[in-house]
DNA sequence: TGTTCTCGTGCACACGTTTGTCAAGAAACT
DNA sequence: AGTTTCTTGACAAACGTGTGCACGAGAACA
């Protein structure tokens, strides 16, 4: 009787590790009852096949023994983990933050755990992430990492996994995604700048290998070519990832080379802030030199010098957005629209000044600055 | 023969939905082995057992068939999940998505995944939150939400589960902490402001519930007091929570009261962005009526207007040590400092101004914003 | 050549659930 | 009363992996 000692063993060495974890074992002999009663009591989707009577005496075991279901068992038999993955560039980017925060909220109201990674633009992490968190049993992943057709797109769909972008767009077919759009920010900035009277406006642009960069880029160079007629002349450089050095630097080859720009569309707050920090280097008054718009509405925008006005995304929104669509999916739900485009607002605020009028705007009114902003809604709605 | 035709329904149907996730019976298959030997083979530290071309064979195979090993089988086999768990009260915070970015980091090295949740302070929902991350396996936790002896640790030791405190200190025998030297940090504000002469300081807390509310606020009354005989006198008001609104109400109710006040020390940033709000409101010129002090130094802090002094929280040193500190005990290691306390630093920029010289520090330099900044490190090492 | 030892592989059980199937008993019908 | 229907709970087979044990083959030794 070999095998009746080994049973023993084992199973007394896992009694002695795992201090005191109750199984629905512990709660059916509690109970008196099979523990296939006491896994129906306690699932209400089953739980009906069960006598009322009977769901209060194992509930009122399960409580007193303080027994917790096992995920990962019931995951294992149920191929559904309850668990979706959020990947970002990087989570000290403070457009993140909300993102995964909307997405964290929606899932959790469902019973579902949250699950995030960091690749820092690196598609080598970013694959790394992917697989792990397959290997992890994602039901889900929403992912704002994603480069113009990307190719880690390729191990998401293979596994058979269901994804959603968010923020940036792959531009795939296989992907639905959720963003704001860009190209129409950067016109709502370069009009704005116009109806202030600037003709020479310049873009400090972030990476042109992802959508954002991209599209606002487009964007800017459209809203120039419209206004063509009025001599508006586009200028551009770009920085090499969506930073406040990157900015800085940008802005210092921008004025190098060019003299006449009377107002920066920074591609991002960062940048924008960057822009500012040369600016103030240089002495050059912000908005009474140059006028300055960014994107994001990040934290503080509204508390720096000058008041950044900016074109705000609503970040919260995109991630709950992302995860009805993802939650849609994992259902086998079929989603009405899988490529959501939010509309952005223009803030006005205080680093945009109008040209020629020698009476620059200054802040000398004391009303609530949070009550300040001055929105300007996307005008096709 | 029943059987023989469920269990070819059942292998039959799960066949049909995952749609054609390997495991290692596959692998073996195409291997012409068992699959033990592919477990073997695959896993680093039982690969010593099998022959080198054999390891290499089930490698090929693995990588042919694309397989991914299924970590919730695994972690149930082995107790382990390769999980561990974080909990804050909010993302949206500044301050924790660095603590967050931190740990993540440090367990992706060592292949474990990390989840998230958000309690907005409310002690169910992180009962709630602990719950269900026991549920799901997690390996440890590191918590940033308890208060000072916090009920919700008796959950995790009861459930015999490594658990770290980081940025609170709950005060338990129980549970190791990281943080920073709150009392510590307004004791470097106040007597920077006594160093610029000021007498009249007041401080605009956070939460007493929470160590860092509290100590905070002990800090700066211990400063205080120290500073007596110098004539300080301490005045304080509190906010509900470390948000930029109950910083601006906070400090509203604190100056109808006080009308002598020429500095103020923020419980934190937000606390700190709040007072500011409402001195503009009220046209009151910071630095040059009011000094103010904030603390964590957050992002941005250096570009808002005026550029704000404030006390640096190493943020993401926290997550690295509180990392640390969980991973030797997960390891079972033993762990010789549990009571980590990081040293603040004072960092000097423009919203502090000297008192009774009519010579306002006005910004009128040009240096670089971002080198503009004065460490100033705590004495005592 | 027989014995012992090492090394590599196969076998089978267990981790804690979920769930299809079925037996037993009660209730309701013919 | 016999038969059918319905309810309730028990049984056992998976989910995919890790690992102690057994076993066979080859090497080393007397």
């Amino acid at each position: 009787m070999p095998k009746k000692t080994k049973t023993t063993k084992t199973s007394s060495l896992s009694l002695q590790e795992r201090s005191s974890r109750k199984t629905i074992i512990d709660v059916a002999k509690c109970a008196g009852v099979h523990w296939s009663t006491v896994s129906r009591g306690l699932n209400p989707e089953k739980r009906h096949l069960i006598s009322p009577e009977m769901i209060e005496r194992v509930e009122a075991c399960a409580k007193k023994l303080g027994y917790r279901a096992n995920a990962m068992a019931s995951a294992l038999r149920t191929q559904r983990s309850r668990t979706v993955g959020v990947i970002v560039s990087n989570l000290g980017d403070p457009v993140h933050p909300p993102i995964v925060r909307a997405i964290e909220d929606r899932f959790a109201e469902i019973g579902y755990v949250t699950i995030v990674g960091n690749t820092d633009n690196h598609p080598l992490r970013q694959a790394a992430l992917i697989d792990r968190f397959i290997q992890q049993g994602v039901e889900g992943l929403i992912v704002a990492t994603f480069e113009r057709n990307d190719p880690g797109i390729a191990a998401c769909v293979e596994a058979n996994i269901p994804v959603v972008a968010v923020f940036r767009d792959p531009e795939s077919e296989f992907v639905p995604s959720v963003r704001v759009d860009d190209a129409k920010a950067m016109e709502l900035a370069v009009h704005h700048l116009a109806e202030h009277g600037h003709r020479h406006i310049a873009h400090v642009g972030g990476p042109q290998n992802v959508s954002t960069g991209y599209h606002r880029y487009r964007g800017f160079r459209r809203a120039c070519k419209a206004l063509a007629q009025d001599g508006v002349a586009p200028t551009a450089v770009f920085g090499e990832a969506f930073t406040v050095e990157e900015g800085q630097f940008a802005c210092e080859r921008l004025l190098a080379e060019n003299h006449d720009i009377t107002a920066i569309v920074a591609g991002n707050d960062m940048l924008a802030v960057g822009c500012l920090r040369h600016l103030r280097n240089r002495g050059i008054s912000c908005p009474g030199s140059i006028s300055l718009i960014g994107m994001n509405d990040m934290l503080f925008m509204d508390a720096i010098a000058p008041a950044l006005t900016t074109i705000s995304t609503p970040t919260a929104e995109l991630g709950t957005q992302a995860s009805h669509i993802l939650i849609a999916m994992i259902k086998g739900t079929p989603v009405q629209n899988d490529r959501i485009v939010l509309k952005p607002v223009l803030l006005a605020r205080d680093s945009v000044a109008a040209i020629k009028l020698p009476t620059r705007a200054r802040s000398s009114d004391f009303s609530d600055t949070a009550k300040r902003d001055v929105r300007i809604r996307s005008r096709q709605s």
